[in-house]
Formats: C-alpha cells, sequence, structure tokens
DNA sequence: CGGTCTCTTGACGGAGTTCAAAGCTAGTGG
DNA sequence: CCACTAGCTTTGAACTCCGTCAAGAGACCG
C-alpha cells in the first residue's frame, strides 16, 4: 500500500529514494469498504486521499435531493475537497468507497510537514492542481456544447477503463443525464455501428 | 494603474509596503482596446493578466463554431489559461476586451523571479486557484442540476454587477443557452414578480 | 430462493433550440 | 449633427432532445 504510493511518486517526480521516503512518510494508510465515507456535505475535509486499491467517488446533493458526481478516483488518483482541506472550511460534496478500496491519506499537518521536508512537493501538488482545472474548464464546455450523446463518447474515449468498472446511473450522473437516458444513447450507439 | 494593483495587493495580503512594491515590479501594464485580443486558440498564453480598469473575458470556440464563455474579468479579477501559462502549451481558448481596458501583465521570468523575491506569493496564488477551482465545480454542478432560469437568477445574484454591463448575449453564452432563451427567460422573471 | 438494486423499454410532456423576421440601439462617417 | 448601418434584443412558430413516470426483466446478495 505504502509502496504504491512510492512508486507513483518515484515515476510521477523523478525524486530520489530518500526524498520519496520522506514524502510518504506523512501517508497513513487506511482500508475503505464499499459504501462506506470518508466525507459527507458539513463536515470539514480533513484529508487529501491517494487511491492505491479500488474507486471513490467526489458528488454533491443538490436541493431536489439528487447525486450529482464531480470525479470518480480509481488507483493512482487524487480525492479531496481542496477548498475545505485548506481553509477548514464545510465541505459541500460527499466522498465514499465504490469499491472495497485502499488508500493513503495526509493531513493539514502532514501537508506542512511535507512543504518542509520536501519542497519539490509544492510544485507536484500545484500542477496537478492545475491539470485538475484544466479538466474542469474542459468539461463546462462540453456540457454546454455538446449533446448527451457526444458527451457520452467523449468520456467512453477519455476514459475507457471506467466503462467496465462503474455501474451506468453513476456515469449518467457524471455526464449530467438520467440513467433512462443513457440507457437509450447506448442503445442508439451500438446500433449505428 | 500600478497604483491599483498594489492597493489590492496590500488589501488582500496584508503585506508591507516594500513586498508589495517588490510584487508589482515584476508586472507590466498595458492597455487592450474593445475587440483587442489577448490570447488566440493555439497560442501560448505568455502572461498572467490582473485586470486594473475594463472588463475582459475568457472563451472557447466548439466544433460547430459556437462561442463558450468561461469567465467574465473586470477590476480586480486575473485572467490567464493557467495550463498553458505554466506548460508552456498551445491554449484551446481566447483572451478579449469587452472594454477598453487597462490591465498588469506578468509573464513567466516575472513569476519565478517573483516567487524568490516574495515567497508569500506562492500562497496567494494558490489560493487564488484554489477558489478558481471550487467555482468551477459549482458551476459543474448547477449545469446539471438547474433549469436555465434557475442559472440565471443565480448568476444575478453571485454577480449583480455583471448585468449591468455584459451583453445579454453573452450571459447566455456564459449560462450555456440562446441568446432567445435568456431574452425569454427575462421576461417571465419580471412578469412574475 | 426472495428482495433489492440496476438496467431497459415505452409513452408522453416540457424546457430549450432553431429558424425567421422585425424592432431597437449605438457607433460611424459624411 | 444627423442618417445609416450593423449588431443586439425581442417575438413567434415548429421542432427536438431529454426528463418523467411507469412497468418489466435481469442480476446480485443475503
Amino acid at each position: 500500500m505504502v509502496d504504491f504510493l512510492k512508486k507513483y511518486l518515484t515515476a510521477k517526480t523523478g525524486l530520489s529514494e530518500e526524498k520519496v521516503e520522506l514524502w510518504s512518510s506523512v501517508f497513513s494508510p487506511r482500508k475503505v469498504s464499499k459504501n462506506e465515507y470518508l466525507l459527507r456535505e458539513g463536515e470539514v475535509c480533513r484529508y487529501s486521499t491517494f487511491v492505491c486499491q479500488g474507486c471513490l467517488r467526489l458528488y454533491s446533493i443538490d436541493g431536489k435531493g439528487r447525486e450529482h458526481i464531480m470525479q470518480f478516483a480509481p488507483e493512482e488518483w487524487w480525492v479531496a475537497d481542496a477548498q475545505s482541506f485548506s481553509d477548514n472550511t464545510p465541505s459541500l460534496y460527499f466522498i465514499d468507497a465504490l469499491e472495497d478500496s485502499e488508500v493513503m491519506q495526509m493531513d493539514q499537518q502532514g501537508q506542512a510537514k511535507l512543504l518542509k521536508i520536501v519542497p519539490e512537493s509544492a510544485l507536484f501538488y500545484q500542477s496537478l492542481m492545475q491539470k485538475r482545472q484544466a479538466v474542469s474548464q474542459r468539461r463546462i464546455a462540453t456540457s454546454m456544447s455538446a449533446s448527451a450523446e457526444e458527451r457520452y463518447l467523449d468520456f467512453m474515449k477519455t476514459y475507457p477503463s471506467f466503462i467496465q468498472r462503474i455501474p451506468q446511473h453513476m456515469i449518467a450522473s457524471y455526464l449530467g443525464i438520467t440513467p433512462e437516458s443513457l440507457s437509450r444513447i447506448r442503445k442508439s450507439v451500438v446500433s449505428k455501428k
């Protein structure tokens, strides 16, 4: 579990073994079983979470009680409500596990300590944040310009591995459509081929 | 123009006069006339821009030739394609001026220099980035859960000052609806009151 | 097995788009 | 300083995509 994180950090940052060792030392392993929550709306997000095994999701629930999935997080993904994590403000989001999962978690003190002992980490997290922002921007543009079918095809192309293991109705929620619509879209996509 | 930036930095960061002086020293003033471009799709975004006077917009153009506005930037706002700016990759976006404007710009070298001479700036930009991300997340959730009318009312509540000076069809573009729809929504909102 | 959760299918309705045209407004040049 | 044009906003009518509601078929788990 720790090894998975170390391997990831080495691959992504190219830092020395000692640095990677220090970096991963601020994380604690944790097992999360399916349907277990890591964060609920109204709570403060205490951890930045790295997924070693399994799959999590980040989502909100709107005024009409409907779920809207913002992010899926399988192996090698990070999840947190960054705003809540760094400002200690109550989160608007939920995080839970779609499968039995193994994760590594860092709290705020850990983050602060990490910045001191491995200053390079700041750059890494900044670039991570930037990529996340780029994805969000793209998603906004797509939700405005593309039809439900185009969005589904785009999703399949971008995250082909997600199709296998994530339930249809959750993909629908991510795409901003109903499960019924997604079912019809899939049918029509297949028949077109 | 420089003074406007200094005043802003002092208010936002509470740093000393000398630090603010150093900070603003990495910026260059620039006048942008209405409809002038600061960035086009395919170009690298060379500057992080702070608006002192006027109003800019950040938008994309989709495959069908339609504009989708991602952000308006009046006084005291920052605009840039952060991804392109830091990675030197071609941007997917356009930035242009809705009004004759005065801005302060910092390039990558300036940013690097700034980090050395005013380390506190890193925290500031990180938090800026985080807020931007929070706004994007919220916008995604809203675009999935709310009707066009709800989105318009939400926009009016969140950015009341924009209504006065930004053309309707651009607000429609920001909201992801057609100008015709926005016109009808406005009519119905007025008649309800 | 039995019950719950997930996916599919059908019929219908409604929010928003598209296309077309007409009024308004504001900027420009003579 | 007025006249003219180009762009912005409004309005109408027809259409379309997707949501809603309802019901049935599978699949998974205790």
